[in-house]
DNA sequence: TTTATAATATGATATTTGTCATGTTCTTCT
DNA sequence: AGAAGAACATGACAAATATCATATTATAAA
């Protein structure tokens, strides 16, 4: 396993802001953790007592709904930190994490960053950024979820995909999801998901190859409503 | 206008972590501002340059839907902090506040705070603590919107309201809000947010007096799915 | 007080979305 | 390769919600 002062990773996330010597002593209390596709990394309820930061893969935020059915949050990837509010809050944690492909990842206990975010302002700052940035996200969720129609939302999320996580040589998003992981990220019925893709399909939006998803024609994508 | 060392205001959030002389050189630059019941305090894209602490009323975060709609992220009473955000990023807002009734705060400079948030550990955190709140709460409300029908919803806000933000000598929901307001809360159409009040108050599980709702069967709206 | 304007209310109808049923096509395991 | 289970697909119908029309009531302005 790496160094963290080494870790190109690491400048991805507020890691960064971590001095050499820091950055050496997370270095050598972390542990790496290697999850398959489906397996979860933590769930709703638990405490954590660190953050993870996301070597390779992909994984979602979730949380279950009342009526029994998830409700993915965000979607996590390379250079990512799970569990940020573990840092400031005794709480515990309000989503569950479950790999969507095989991950591999750095935990680093609480203990050890707790020390450096109460004297390095500028790592401290960083998280704050971060944290806010998360907040206008999820406020914009908030507004989609609530005021645009399940096929506008699932148009937005392809086009959030090929923005934020790019596609692969031959063109397909890179992240590759089920309908169902799909439905549970729009919000909507796994049928309906299903329905809307195979609709998209239809009208040259999107192609498909198995399970993977190119979006063919952005710009009509933009204007569904 | 008062000193923030003797506000009692400023237990209810993060500038209660201000030491006194940091305090105090608040004051000195603070500004008092009033608001009328339907005022905007600022609106979405404008650039904050401080944060504004609520001494009385209400009002409403909300943006602006490409649909044309406004939907409500939150609602801040006395206690509450606006545009914490400015504070660690240079980008504009993304939310428009509106005073939902007669307002007082007070605005504080960021180039005053600024300093204090990176010299003083405690104060960050506590406003990492605080974003982290509004971070778990956004991420519940995408829930909400996502899995529950819009008459949960609406049950939901009611009893959020008045577990929040109380109620008056008659057992009123302090805060008075429009239909129209609960619609754009809710993430409905009005005329819906209509029909759903008049239903509640037709099985009994609120009462009206114009525009105050009282809560009448808090249980039974817990159930309401 | 009268008048104008906004807020509330409610019916009729269209649209969207969910649910249940059923069939097909992939994967994976042996 | 074949069987079993999962994922995907689609039709038919039901339920939820939006939209449009039109009253009615409250509120504020003249």
């Amino acid at each position: 396993m790496g160094k963290c002062e080494q870790c190109i990773i690491k400048e991805f996330n507020s890691l960064k802001s971590l001095t050499k010597e820091e950055l050496m002593r997370v270095s050598a209390c972390k542990t790496g953790k290697l999850y398959k596709k489906g397996q979860v990394i933590f769930e709703e309820g638990e405490t954590l007592n660190g953050v993870y930061c996301v070597r390779d893969g992909v994984c979602k935020l979730s949380k279950l709904s009342e009526n029994g059915k998830d409700q993915v949050v965000k979607l996590v990837v390379k250079g990512g930190l799970l569990g940020k509010r573990s840092l400031v809050s005794e709480q515990k944690t309000n989503l569950s994490a479950v790999a969507l492909n095989d991950m591999e990842m750095c935990f680093i206990p609480k203990s050890e960053i707790m020390n450096d975010l109460s004297k390095n302002p500028k790592f401290t700052m960083d998280v704050l950024r971060e944290m806010a940035e998360d907040l206008k996200e999820s406020d914009e969720s908030i507004v989609n979820m609530a005021q645009k129609s399940v096929k506008a939302r699932m148009a937005e999320i392809l086009m959030y995909i090929q923005d934020n996580f790019g596609v692969d040589d031959e063109g397909y998003l890179s992240i590759i999801l089920s309908r169902e992981d799909y439905a549970s990220i729009v919000g909507t019925a796994t049928e309906s998901a299903i329905r809307i893709l195979s609709a998209f399909k239809k009208e040259g939006l999107i192609s498909t190859s198995g399970k993977r998803i190119k979006v063919e024609n952005y710009n009509s994508l933009k204007w569904i409503e």
